[in-house]
RNA sequence: UGUGGAAUAGUGUAACGGUAGCACGACAGACUCUGACUCUGUUUGUUGGGGUUCGAAUCCCUAUUCCACAGCCA
């Protein structure tokens, strides 16, 4: 295919992406955003692992940037200490860049604009627009109101000056946690609860991971994140859908301080995948009480977990891109991200020859002690990858599944008379296998073609099966571990059973007496292969990006094959 | 029975009011040095009911269903 061909297929791809439209909506009104550069960001809480639900994100946020020649900025969202730490800043930094974005020299805090926070509130106070209210979290609560009646506060009317002082007095450290806080003054009648004249500022004795104890007072979101887009002068400020009740309220924050920029925000539905737990909470439950082996993981549906597991950043842009943007809350099937790693494989990786469930096969007529050598493809769509060299002898290993005593319909491996292709090899023809005393199939013999060397016919004659082996006087054992998801249910938030209880006892499963070319020592399957259509390795590698083996098959073809 | 959203095949996602398409899955066939890959084909869809119109997934009305919001979380 050519180059040309792909990118027009790429645009199609990105053409129903609805923020695209109203990007170019903006774009084509002028007005405000007139000579301005289209510009995102991405605002993580730093308060836990990226997962495969923020590569979505991450991909809109930076992708959209790039669409419109814009430009992209990273900010950790760090307003409540309660949670955040520095540990996760790096991690978040690390799993943006694996997955091939740059927010270049913008990185910034949200914590770096407390001090412009501070002062746009005093500019809300003075404006009559906010007050400072004693009431308690549990007074809040009961004094909301409902659909029906409204919220209320007697603090309300507390004059401009006096919420100055005590504003002041709370920022100064002079009333303890929960005391009081800031409301902006808007509507206590309204629909939108988050209307009724939310909390702005809460006090909040924290240590905070960047400015220490300098604050004691602390922005809620909601009042800070209009400020930091405005700040940065982000145009287009893209966040999930849960955030859409809230955007009267960042526009009125927006409209009611003297913000440098009015940035839009627009919401997209988050990502959700079939027997994946997304939730941070739940992820760091499983990391927290040691079900998993951390953040990283590869069962965890986090980046670095991912990463672990032979995901590439290549098939998760891949994935987001093809699930495409909208308003829908939709779950994507699993077995979609598998389809958008397999196609990277196939074309990208390299391939090789292990096998999972080693039994022997003895070439009978081929003389003992002999050796040689056989040039294999790396990768049979990309000859420029080259050849490897692989050793054969006497006696070699093969899948069990690609030996059958007694063939079932359609089956065409090895069973005694058919002829086979050991792939780059031999043909060779099967003659027979023994048996230990509770009739399980110890050894298969056969006998190899000379005049097929290289896995060739010179006579023409068709071969139906080519199987994997390696030689069984030059292998290496391979510890291989099968990765599956966690979870057995969709995000198992189910009655009052703890969604631990969900957890796939089989999610992790290591084969031993695997054989492989020496090249895979140490190497593990990072995906179970049930699951698979194309098998692969991942030499998991925490330091470096991993390695990719792939080879073609399922192993399990023979259960798969008996299902027809 | 408030406010704000959303309903298109099994799943996800498109379609200036003008032939409902694409991808994944499934199925069938061709090809093949792995039964994979690739290629070809098939199957399945506009939430219900009205209305406007020559013509509606699209516009209007209505019903239904689903999601989010009542943290001093983000």
């Amino acid at each position: 295919m050519s180059e040309e061909v792909k990118k027009i297929e790429n645009e199609e791809i990105t053409q129903g992406n609805f923020i695209h439209s109203f990007i170019e909506e903006d774009i084509a009104e002028g007005g405000k955003y007139e000579g301005k550069k289209v510009h995102t960001r991405f605002p993580p809480e730093p308060n836990g692992y990226l997962h495969i639900g923020h590569a979505k994100a991450i991909c809109i946020d930076f992708g959209t940037a790039e669409k419109f020649g814009g430009i992209c900025n990273l900010r950790m969202d760090d307003t409540n200490p309660t949670k955040e730490d520095v540990e996760y800043v790096d991690a978040i930094k690390e799993d943006i860049k694996w997955l091939g974005f740059d927010w270049e020299d913008r990185f910034y805090y949200a914590s770096q604009y407390f001090d412009r926070m501070y002062e746009y509130a005093v500019e809300l106070i003075k404006k009559g627009l906010a007050y400072v209210c004693e009431l308690t979290p549990d007074q809040v609560r009961e004094y909301r109101g409902d659909t029906q009646t409204p919220a209320k506060s007697p603090f309300r009317d507390r004059p401009v000056k006096e919420s100055l002082n005590l504003f002041q007095r709370m920022k100064n450290g002079e009333f303890e946690d929960g005391k009081m806080t800031l409301r902006a003054k808007i509507d206590l009648a309204s629909g939108n609860f988050n209307m009724r004249d939310p909390v702005i500022y809460r006090i909040n004795r924290l240590k905070h991971h960047r400015t220490g104890d300098k604050w004691c007072i602390y922005p809620m979101y909601d009042f800070a994140h209009p400020i930091e887009d405005a700040i940065e002068g982000i145009t287009h400020s893209l966040c999930s859908l849960e955030f859409e009740a809230h955007r009267p309220l960042y526009d009125w924050v927006i409209n009611n301080i003297s913000a440098p920029c009015k940035p839009r925000q627009i919401e997209f539905a988050r990502l959700g995948i079939n027997n994946t737990v997304m939730s941070k909470r739940k992820l760091r439950e499983l990391v927290d009480k040691k079900y998993v082996n951390g953040w990283d993981d590869p069962r965890m549906p986090t980046l670095c977990g991912l990463r672990r597991r032979g995901y590439t950043p290549k098939a998760i842009r891949s994935f987001i891109d093809q699930i495409g943007v909208s308003k829908v809350n939709s779950i994507v099937e699993y077995s979609f991200l598998e389809h958008c790693l397999r196609d990277d494989l196939n074309e990208n990786a390299q391939r090789t020859m292990c096998v999972l469930r080693p039994i022997k096969l003895v070439i009978t007529n081929y003389p003992e002690g002999k050796t040689e050598n056989f040039e294999v493809e790396n990768n049979p769509n990309r000859p420029e990858d080259g050849m490897r060299t692989v050793t054969f002898s006497r006696e070699c290993y093969i899948e069990e599944d690609d030996f059958m005593e007694e063939p079932i319909k359609k089956y065409q491996r090895l069973y005694p008379g058919n002829e086979v292709r050991l792939k780059s090899a031999y043909i060779v023809k099967c003659t027979g296998c023994k048996k230990d005393e509770n009739g399980n199939v110890v050894e298969v013999y056969a006998e190899y073609d000379p005049e097929t060397r290289g896995g060739n016919t010179p006579d023409g004659r068709k071969v139906r099966g080519t199987i994997h082996w390696v030689d069984a006087n030059n292998c290496a054992d391979a510890e291989v571990r099968l990765y599956d998801n966690l979870f057995t249910v969709p995000d198992p938030d189910v009655g009052d059973r703890n969604f631990i209880d969900y957890l796939n006892p089989n999610s992790l499963k290591i084969l031993k007496n695997c054989k492989a070319e020496k090249s895979l020592e140490n190497a593990v399957a990072p995906q179970n292969f049930q699951f698979m259509r194309l098998g692969y390795f991942c030499v998991d590698n925490k330091d470096s990006s991993p390695e990719h083996l792939v080879f073609n098959r399922s192993v399990s073809l023979k259960d798969g094959f008996k299902k027809k």
